[in-house]
DNA sequence: TCTGGGGTCCTAGGACCC
DNA sequence: TCTGGGGTCCTAGGACCC
């Protein structure tokens, strides 16, 4: 990421090992983009000794096109004026956002190519596939998608899930087992200055058998204790109780953007700051401890930050 | 094939309100 | 008393991506 920074102020990490970059008016700089496009891969082997795939079009979908088009190494530019041509002899299960279950519908329809799939009119697409999906299909199959290289989309959800060894049923094993996935998504929100509204507690069973159960909290929050209880309730209202788990996990999403807290009417806006400052001080100590050595616990028939 | 972990987005039904 | 229609919120599940 350090070496595109260097080429384009306009980096958009998409993963660990993949960004959009916006050249778009770098020539005088660094030449026409396929210059920009060796320069990075050139530098990446030499600094890292590692290969990259590039792509380069007028949108994003044409980029990631492009760049999965010759994977290990290449380096494909597609101009605006070659993009139905690049297109039309792909496979669909190129384009974004198709999947197996996508595939096989396409398939029932005749649609292999992506120039089959232009064959049919956006009224279609969205009759079989919904109404964002059947648009979505629609543009790409033109090659429309954003040229724009923002910073990332904010983040929606954090969330921490195990998979047992074998199938777990004790009770207290999987109580504890939330536990710490509490503390972990905990650390991890307050980390990121988050604090979330809504709690997802998701559940796999024997045979793959997926479940997850979710509640909308009164306030938001980025407490091990708030998490923990929420994800415990929800695992024992869900109807599941008894059955063997193979998976367990818990996650935090919905925080209010930019909005001033609103606390729940019965735990005031002080209450949420003394609980803030408890978690920055239990964070600071397992920083230099190690996280895990001291946690929140809640004593017996005791009340809620007591003990 | 038999399945890890962390995400995003969409759909659909029900509750509730006007 | 029963009714139409529409909007929003909440919840569960699924498809998909890296």
């Amino acid at each position: 990421m350090e070496i595109l920074e260097r080429v384009s102020p306009l980096v958009e990490p998409v993963s660990i090992d993949e960004a959009y970059l916006d050249v778009s008016g770098l020539e005088r700089l660094f030449g026409p983009p396929e210059d920009i496009g060796h320069r990075v891969k050139q530098a990446v082997r030499k600094e890292l000794g590692l290969t990259v795939s590039v792509g380069i079009g007028p949108n994003r979908l044409i980029a990631k096109l492009a760049s999965d088009f010759r994977k290990p190494d290449g380096l494909t530019l597609v101009p605006p004026a070659g993009v139905q041509a690049f297109l039309d002899p792909m496979p669909v299960s190129a384009l974004r956002g198709v999947g197996q279950r996508t595939l096989d519908r396409l398939e029932r329809l005749g649609v292999r190519r992506v120039e089959q799939l232009r064959r049919y009119s956006l009224d279609d697409l969205q009759r079989h596939f919904g109404d964002k999906g059947g648009q979505h299909l629609y543009r790409q199959a033109r090659g429309e998608a954003s040229d724009r290289v923002g910073d990332g989309s904010p983040r929606r959800s954090i969330s921490k899930e195990t998979t047992f060894e074998q199938d777990l049923d004790d009770p207290q094993a999987l109580h504890d087992t939330l536990l710490w996935l509490a503390a972990e998504v905990g650390w991890l929100a307050r980390h990121k200055g988050l604090e979330g509204r809504v709690v997802t507690l998701k559940l796999r069973l024997a045979g793959f058998e997926t479940h997850t159960r979710q509640r909308k909290l009164n306030a938001p929050t980025a407490a091990d204790q708030r998490i923990f209880q929420s994800a415990w309730s929800l695992y024992q209202e869900s109807g599941f109780t008894g059955r063997p788990v193979r998976l367990i996990g818990i996650g935090i999403s919905g925080w209010d953007e930019g909005e001033p807290f609103q606390g729940d009417l019965f735990s005031p806006a002080e209450d949420h700051e003394r609980e803030q400052r408890l978690y920055a001080t239990l964070d600071r100590v397992g920083q230099r401890f190690g996280r895990g050595k001291l946690r929140v616990g809640l004593p017996k028939g005791g009340k809620r930050g007591e003990g």
